[in-house]
DNA sequence: TCAAAAGTGTTCTTGATACACCCATGC
DNA sequence: GCATGGGTGTATCAAGAACACTTTTGA
């Protein structure tokens, strides 16, 4: 490895997979691209990697400036180099995986994104670059991460009913569970704190509320604890 | 995402942890650095990314120049970019996973490593720039790894006894299994084939030998089937 | 004949699944 | 009083865990 780099370099982004749960669907954050390429089509919220900034930090800017979003979840998902992934020249993308609360805060544009917006995950049109591709890797992700990671609690309020959490979860597997099964594991965990308050809520019976108790499962997870779901 | 793209770029690497399992040890590649920075500090086999090569193959190529391997199950990491992880300047670098045949046939230094070797991987030296945590981060991968995806046959001869396959479980689990079983679960999933053929060893019982049936596990895999150890 | 590893079944315990009715509220 | 979602327990089945002795070979 001479240090004697005589190649021109590659360009280095970040491009976001924002997830959020809103009206018992899981949705995306998309922006619709005010410059070429790709012009008014729909592509992930990202950019450019300065050169004096951590990775997760250009995530952490780039989803403030073309969303507004912050206080997310943030993971890193993958890095896609495809030589010819940019018709302008050769970009190599490091992609994150973040979930955010109350995804039915519309997102507010700005700086060269044109327009930000929630999608279902159904019914995200054909995107911009190879983000299609981006978005399906940050899918199978999720359906395999809350299994056995409590992230889904990130998706939902703090505060929540079990019956939201368990749409979340059949939201995101795409199959219906079992009511009384479903509780009884999740309660069993003994990670829920169920709060002094109920939904008020229309026309239907109030409904518990619960916390996720996050310093206990750190605590147990460093004696080796698994969460499984 | 305006492309005036006026900032320096960050230089592109590919570092690969290579597996590899030897007399009931699970050892990793290292070679020793032929040069500055770290100058004959131990670190992992990589190199930079050239402008028209997708990740991927330069991760291979790597592997080839430094360590003659070729042959391996590979499969991206994580993108490691903290701004100081190396002192010359911003490096951004991608991690790969290997797996190989055979870790007795020893890598053979070439380019500038200065030499090539296999390390236990509990007993590895002091790394250079953050590849111990880059190792780190593998081994949990592949400790993840093997319980839902038969990764583990790539570590071992096409033909093998189910001695051989619960000895590299043990020594990637860190922990002992039951003979009975562990045979019984994994040939439950009927996709060990027996062979005609026994090995014909030192001083003991011949074991039978058996191969994985990949075809077979594809072919499940797109029913929707998961292996699961 | 001894040492060293190969091979082989059953019992018990635990977790997964399937399933149906009453309750509290707002309208 | 009715529509809507909230809340609860048991019985069955499948998978995981624990466990010890006999066999084959080469030296």
């Amino acid at each position: 490895m001479p240090f004697t780099y005589e190649y021109p370099r590659a360009a280095l982004t970040v491009d976001c997979v924002v997830f959020g749960f809103d009206e018992g669907a899981l949705k995306v954050v998309l922006i619709r691209r005010g410059i070429e390429p790709f012009r008014n089509q729909w592509a992930l919220p990202g950019g450019f990697v300065r050169p004096d900034e951590p990775l997760d930090a250009a995530a952490l800017r780039e989803l403030r400036e073309e969303t507004g979003l912050k206080e997310v979840y943030l993971e890193q998902l993958y890095t896609f180099g495809a030589i010819d992934r940019d018709p302008r020249e050769r970009i190599i993308s490091v992609a994150y995986f973040a979930l955010v609360r109350r995804a039915d805060h519309l997102p507010s544009a700005a700086t060269d994104a044109a327009e930000a917006a929630w999608f279902e995950v159904e019914k995200v049109p054909q995107l911009a670059f190879d983000h299609g591709e981006i978005l399906e890797a940050a899918l199978q992700r999720l359906r395999g991460k809350i299994r056995w990671q409590p992230v889904g609690f990130e998706l939902l309020p703090k505060k929540f009913t079990l019956s939201q959490i368990q749409s979340l979860y059949e939201a995101i597997l795409g199959r219906e569970l079992d009511k009384r099964n479903f509780r009884k594991k999740l309660l069993a965990l003994d990670l829920l704190v169920p709060l002094e308050e109920f939904t008020t809520a229309a026309s239907k019976r109030p409904a518990q509320l619960f916390h996720f108790d996050q310093r206990k499962y750190q605590s147990l997870t460093r004696k080796g604890f698994i969460f499984d779901l």
